[in-house]
DNA sequence: TGTACATCAGTGAACGCGCGTTCACTGATGTAC
DNA sequence: TGTACATCAGTGAACGCGCGTTCACTGATGTAC
């Protein structure tokens, strides 16, 4: 009963995982565009039709992959988030920025499915909006912590007034408490690393930047600074 | 003789034109992946084949959008940085930082083409590069302009040693005479302008920010004080 | 415990679609004498 | 200036490809009595 259904459960669930990874394996070697539901089936050795008992259509596998990437990131990061809690602020920022760049470097076409050029005619469900906001709640993380632990000092700000509400909404929403000025500087740090591994990754810079990992390191610290990270 | 083979090559710059610009039409519709040579042929009421006498393949065309993309976004910001030549650093900073935004939401798909994930199988010809490299040169034009007036006031800056000489190169070839510090920092404000603009056109602030415009305009002035750009 | 029935995974064929590209051709337009 | 010839734009048919999705089916596996 309850363990004969737990059988056929089972053997439902790894097959789905077997065909999202088959899926996400196809997405890693040739980038969304290549990812086709046939093909998968086709390397699962099984008649097209077959992975509709699993998938309901081929947007549905590829919010399966976006979720999938977004989690294995935001994991990534807040791993690293976690393992270097008590250090100093500066130092931990730029440990999360370079876990992302490690994480991005190395799944180029998750890092392209979710951040890069949004797929035409897909529309992104709400299931993937917690996932993907969890890269970005370990970066703030590490601006709340060190906020907490007097390793935060807000820089001499001047935001738009038609700004304030709507910064401190988000501020709350993420339960940050700092000056407008410090959200503002932590956006633009958000923005920045990702503008950053999109150039890198999508071959904005070649032919002008070698040393990658050095500029981005420097660059991470700077932004610490900016954002008004110091040591306690 | 001159003037009747002028007449024929007027015809075939006009009709790859027609081509060129049906193609624009299509990829600001439907974004690059929604592009085919058999849809322009369609739209200009021509057999698909007689396009091949003006287009050797599909991926020349991409690349005839991608350079018009690049030449156009240039133009923008080049102009931009002419109008406001003796005005205040900063606040030509945020000029030129605007038009390139300007251009960016008028032209999402043209925009996605150029800085969004690669499209696969498609490797950028050399072409491109002088075109690509317009905007950038803009902007760093903005910050050569304020080393000569005394209006760029270096950071103290920590650069990495082993990032000196690259930067030291790069900085040379763009004929730009500034402390490495801030050619670091104007490459982090290069990619921190894109980020923003990839995230806010990508999608992946949505639900989290409205006034992109307001918050963009002060983050961008923000990276002008991060420069060192201070009126004199 | 053994059997009749229900569930469900996987099959195979098909529909309808659109694409990039090639090739031998026709007929108009420009060219040279 | 008028005519024979060459050039070249556009035609139409075809090749070969792969895709997403549907549907009626078979046969194995689990289920309830």
């Amino acid at each position: 009963m309850a363990r004969l259904q737990g059988i056929r459960e089972r053997a439902r669930a790894e097959t789905t995982a077997a065909i999202v990874a088959e899926a996400r394996r196809q997405l890693a070697e040739q980038g969304a565009a290549g990812l086709s539901l046939r093909a998968v089936s086709r390397e699962l050795g099984v008649v097209s039709s077959a992975v509709y008992r699993y998938v309901a259509s081929r947007d549905e596998l590829l919010t399966l992959l976006i979720i999938d990437a977004y989690d294995d990131l935001g994991a990534a990061a807040e791993q690293t988030a976690a393992a270097s809690a008590g250090r100093p602020a500066p130092e931990r920022w730029v440990a999360v920025a370079r876990a992302v760049r490690a994480w991005a470097i190395g799944h180029r076409h998750e890092y392209a499915l979710v951040y890069g050029s949004p797929v035409p005619g897909y529309e992104a469900p709400q299931d993937t909006v917690a996932p993907a906001a969890r890269v970005s709640l370990a970066l703030i993380g590490v601006v709340r912590d060190a906020a907490a632990s007097g390793q935060l000092h807000a820089p001499p700000g001047d935001v738009p007034v038609a700004l304030v509400p709507e910064l401190a909404a988000l501020a709350e929403q993420v339960d940050l408490d700092v000056a407008p000025a410090v959200v503002v500087r932590t956006l633009a740090a958000w923005t920045q690393l990702f503008g950053m591994l999109s150039f890198e990754l999508f071959g904005q810079t070649k032919g002008a930047i070698e040393h990658h990992a050095e500029l981005f390191d420097t660059t991470v610290a700077t932004m610490a600074v900016t954002i008004g990270l110091r040591p306690a």
